[in-house]
DNA sequence: TTGAAAGCGCTACCAG
DNA sequence: CTGGTAGCGCTTTCAA
């Protein structure tokens, strides 16, 4: 590879030294003016770059932030990273992308991989098989801003952006009791990740404020979040075999939402008439499937853009652990009411 | 921030040199095997890490790919992504990964901050506002392996990974000729994409080998491939005012054919009664809609995949430019016939 | 106004 | 088998 050209070729072309070259080029420090104009004319004849590793090195920061989600070919998360990779590459830092795919041993190998270059702050949706958060901690411990977003470590102060999911669960469950629906199941993603629990209890309390009384048995959990067509079907089976049969079902993500849909379509059942469905789903289609899809819209592009200015933000102020305040965004998400949880 | 621990800290501690505690943790070079424990042991109880960006500039090399496309937030691209990230990581690479919107001047300022940041290669889809490829050229020309994938440089020798789009424009409008179709029109992205113009010599072909007149006025390009529902509405609007009425629609894209679905329906059209839609689409729920949508597939994750493969065989052949020998792989595409191309 | 030197963390070479 | 030294490219004192 033909070497860049570096400060030092300028220098030694221009017959100068490093250090004056480095402050023309920076317009920092004192500098004569006609130097000056000469350098910034040769460098740019040469299309000098700054190398920005030997920048990063000298300076302890790297201007890239790392991101670990668990899959991106998902049109929740998509979304996300478009927000992130925005708000990033607005503020002059670029993003180093990894996938956890729901595994624990692949999210601690991302992470510490990008722990080791030098990132300047850490973006997580930390993955379905994570029960243990040590990894995380010790980072943050040693000074290191991490923003969780969406699926956030819990019982832990750390820097969270996420949806209303409670509210979300809760609007929807409401919904359809008030829509007259009398079981109402519930399929979502693994029992232990943070959105999963606030969807149930968003859930539970709208059972609870109308009277209804709360059957775990009508609430089915599925490992990998539904990343497998099978487990959906296999909640989907489970269900629709109880004594009574549910009249509805909330669905906790696009692809159970999705998979839910096309089981109800392929075991013959009409929905809403059959069953109704609504969920938690970022789907651009979802006025072209018929019946249109009641669901509850997560700000996803908002929430990668969220999480990455506070990220940006907290390596801007360096403020050291002890003094860290930690903090919680929520964001609002919309429900809306599609055909296929209207009442015939 | 509570600093990483270095070679130089383990190597106070224990009293030996840098240089030694390098070699016991790299097992390369001599080392007596009682020090080399001891090296490990204490680097281990510390918790030490390499500092790769340390490494990185010695070595001149960063084990991170550069990746620049237009737009994630999209079935296709993200699938590619996800691609991508998976033969990256298998590697041991880390992925830097920027958006270029469709806009020649955020793709050029990405492609430069990538270029200084030491990517030991780079992988692009091109933007539909690039018209230039000097910037692409002058990096090859320095050495850095860069693979192409989707949307290529024409009439440039560069490594390419692609699909079909030939065949597949072919085959989809073999299908509709076949099915009695008279007049079929296209919507498709910018012009000047590689993607386009292939996909319109297949239609083109698929038109001539039939002794159907091909009519330009029945093509319909958007500048920024369907990003916005009014380019792709306009585009609608004035096919459907046409004398003779196209019978079937051909579309480019993901977007491009949900949209021109949703502009059907809008404006009141059955498909495929009142007009057949089939098009290039990666979407997870063409079976959901009704009716089924008639697609032709990409392999976008093997694409991705593939795309860095290449590139990463390439960074370790380290060939110069002279001497490089350019390889195009192109992907076979599938066409899925659903409902709404079928005769009525 | 400019230059020399040191050092960020790491590794490769050459002496001992 | 181990240590010293040099240097990757850059910036930042400090001295001239």
């Amino acid at each position: 590879m033909n070497r860049q050209v570096t400060i030092k070729d300028i220098a030694t072309a221009l017959n100068l030294s490093a250090s004056t070259v480095s402050r023309a080029l920076h317009g920092l420090g004192t500098i004569g003016i006609s130097t000056r104009k000469k350098i910034i004319a040769y460098a740019e004849q040469m299309n000098y770059r700054p190398n920005v590793i030997a920048q990063s090195l000298r300076s302890q920061q790297s201007r890239s932030i790392g991101v670990v989600l668990c899959n991106i070919d998902n049109n929740f998360f998509s979304e996300v990273v478009d927000g992130i990779e925005s708000a990033a590459s607005e503020k002059g830092y670029l993003c180093l992308f990894t996938q956890s795919r729901e595994s624990y041993a692949l999210e601690l190998n991302h992470v510490e991989a990008l722990a080791a270059r030098n990132i300047d702050g850490l973006l997580v949706s930390v993955s379905a098989g994570t029960k243990k958060y040590e990894h995380f901690l010790r980072l943050q411990q040693s000074g290191l801003p991490i923003v969780f977003f969406d699926r956030v470590m819990e019982d832990w102060p750390a820097h969270q952006v996420v949806a209303d999911n409670f509210a979300g669960a809760y609007q929807l469950t409401n919904h359809l009791i008030n829509e007259g629906y009398k079981c109402i199941a519930h399929i979502s993603s693994a029992p232990h990740l943070s959105i999963t629990k606030e969807r149930l209890a968003g859930y539970k309390r709208a059972l609870w404020e109308h009277a209804i009384p709360y059957s775990p048995e009508y609430v089915k959990f599925t490992k990998n979040g539904g990343a497998s067509a099978e487990e959906n079907a296999t909640a989907f089976r489970r269900l629709l075999a109880m004594d009574p049969k549910p009249d509805a079902i909330i669905t906790g993500s696009d692809r159970l939402t999705l998979h839910t849909f096309s089981n109800a379509i392929n075991h013959g059942y009409k929905v809403p008439q059959d069953i109704a469905i609504g969920g938690f789903a970022n789907l651009k289609v979802s006025n072209l499937i018929p019946p249109s899809l009641t669901c509850v819209h997560q700000p996803a592009y908002e929430m990668g853009k969220t999480a990455t200015e506070m990220l940006i933000q907290l390596i801007g102020q360096k403020r050291t652990v002890k003094e860290m305040v930690y903090e919680r965004k929520v964001l609002a998400t919309t429900l809306h009411v599609g055909q296929s949880t209207m009442r015939v």
